[in-house]
DNA sequence: TATGAATGAGACTTCATTCAT
DNA sequence: CATGAATGAAGTCTCATTCAT
């Protein structure tokens, strides 16, 4: 009997790659079974569908890393000290794997559609912790959702400008002038 | 029947809100051509193809907004004033249009492998003008590509963020906030 | 523009036949469009689905019989007349298009999950035409149900046998001998 | 480690039941294996093929039971004998196995093409015994085969009226109203 | 110019069967 | 004998595109 759980790794880490580089909806199953070596057959014994192939592949890892975030903000005191545990994170993990990375991204669209609002994703946890740091003075008052998309734009255009490679410098290299670039985005206030 | 080129626009705003709705691979001619209350091969006689649809779609609109931005930016002389107008512009066009602009967004993944470097889009343009600012002093000097992340970050995020109705205020309420943000991304740079 | 109604038709009386001679499950879209001599895709113009098909053919037919068994039995007024007035139905409409009659049959152990108790089928009209006629007194009363089944076991049977060229004659030949012979098993009642 | 003799009989039973309630093709070997709690692969160790599983659980039991009934006929002398034994005999089979029954029923639209002139069935057997009835004017001449249709029409029809459950009696407790019947359809024929 | 029936390549998926364990 | 992962042929269905009207 072969061993079947590495049939599976080997499928995702395939199908990541082939849904990155051409889309989603542009990679067809023989594309993946090919590329994998496999059966198109074979890829069914491990998902129930090339849909739900392209939802495990989104929510698992898009709502471990959530997780991920919220445990690490725990451990620190001060938004700032949150936030800059957050960036550190956010780009280690696009250095670890920026194809991972990248799919999440681009899968957002479509598959957000699917995320329940009660999910933790990496948005809602930052407005929490930003929230929090408001209501502790640390930084001014603004709007929460407002303040948040600024500093997740800041990041996350970044982070899509080295995977363009427009940037070529490891993201992790620049997480202190990240921190400090999204620091002066809260620090300013809203209306001065 | 209509006239012709009303019912080439008609083709191209049925489309262009499917394509925003649905995606572009998952909006199929048949959805257009009923929507739009024509018959499928009407839709040929004003595109060449689906694909040609989606590109002069993205394509005209992507480049001529890149043109008002520079047309724009070149009536200011300072990077600041060229930043706050560049800026208003955006928060205009998705107000105006959001719609149109969510579908620029949804589709550079997949078009912007046929934008050719030569092509001026906003993001070449925006490069330009604060290089332009660092080279006149007006902002620490730094890499202009991570600044220009950055600077384009915070402003797509909101309006992602409104496009998803995160955000409620129109954008541009919000358009001195973004450019008070830039400002501080740009000018915190060097030394804090 | 292609006459539409006509190539539904064609498609119709195809399936029927290939239907009939390897079974619904065993007949391929391919099968179909092949000996139709049109394109696979074309039979989804006028079906939704193969399954609509095959339904479609059946209830359709299944469901006109019934109601033509009904509107010959009300033109009579005694039990025999509206008998013989249906067996006669019957054996015509076999000879006419033993095909489709072959269909029904084969149909009926898939399709019959899909009809609803309230729809009226050749059962439940020689069911209502016999439960008539035990209480006019003219048969002796016993249970209709199984007077409908021994009534109708002759004539389908029989139409089974010729299906299966066991039976050279045609039905209509043969009408006056099946009533006869359903007669003698109404009339000899359960228990004498 | 199951005894191989009762795994085959609990394949044959498994593969029974849900070949009368989907259906032969609608069943997979995967039902067959899930519902009888074995390996796929298993059942390929006790028949060669699903096809010939379905011809094993056919042949097997509608030629036995054809031997049964031949056996059965030979014991009496005359028509009216072997036909109550025969028609008793058809009504315990049913009540004993009501799921094979069906299946024999089922089966035989899409069996019955592999079943050779020579082999002896229910329906042979029928005709031979009508046939030497007739020859010895126990029952007054008519084309046999139309006389063999009309006596297995009315108690097959029956017992599929049972097996819909239109019919609640057991089908033993029917044979002796079948028989009757069965016989008027038979002597009415020459003189009332 | 407009129509919409027809096309057919190709997508996703199923499933009987094989075979290494 | 039993297992169940793997296979790949074949089935159903979709859809961009064509073309006769």
């Amino acid at each position: 009997m072969r061993d079947g759980s590495k049939t599976k790794e080997l499928i995702a880490r395939t199908a990541l790659l082939l849904f990155v580089e051409k889309g989603i909806t542009e990679t067809t199953i023989r594309d993946i079974a090919g590329a994998a070596g496999i059966a198109e057959g074979t890829l069914y014994r491990h998902y129930e569908s090339k849909d739900q192939l392209a939802w495990e592949l989104f929510s698992t890892n898009y709502l471990a890393f959530a997780r991920e975030l919220d445990r690490l903000q725990e451990e620190y005191d001060t938004l700032k000290d949150k936030l800059a545990a957050m960036i550190r994170q956010f780009c280690t993990f696009f250095d670890r794997d920026p194809v991972l990375f990248s799919y999440l991204l681009l899968a957002q669209h479509a598959q957000l559609k699917k995320v329940t609002p009660e999910m933790q994703t990496a948005v809602t946890v930052l407005q929490k912790v930003i929230a929090g740091g408001m209501a502790r003075r640390e930084v001014p008052e603004t709007e929460v959702e407002l303040a948040a998309a600024m500093v997740l734009g800041v990041v996350l255009e970044v982070a899509i400008f080295k995977a363009y490679n427009r940037i070529t410098q490891d993201l992790s290299q620049l997480s202190e002038t990240l921190l400090a670039a999204c620091w002066r985005v809260l620090t300013g206030g809203g209306t001065p």
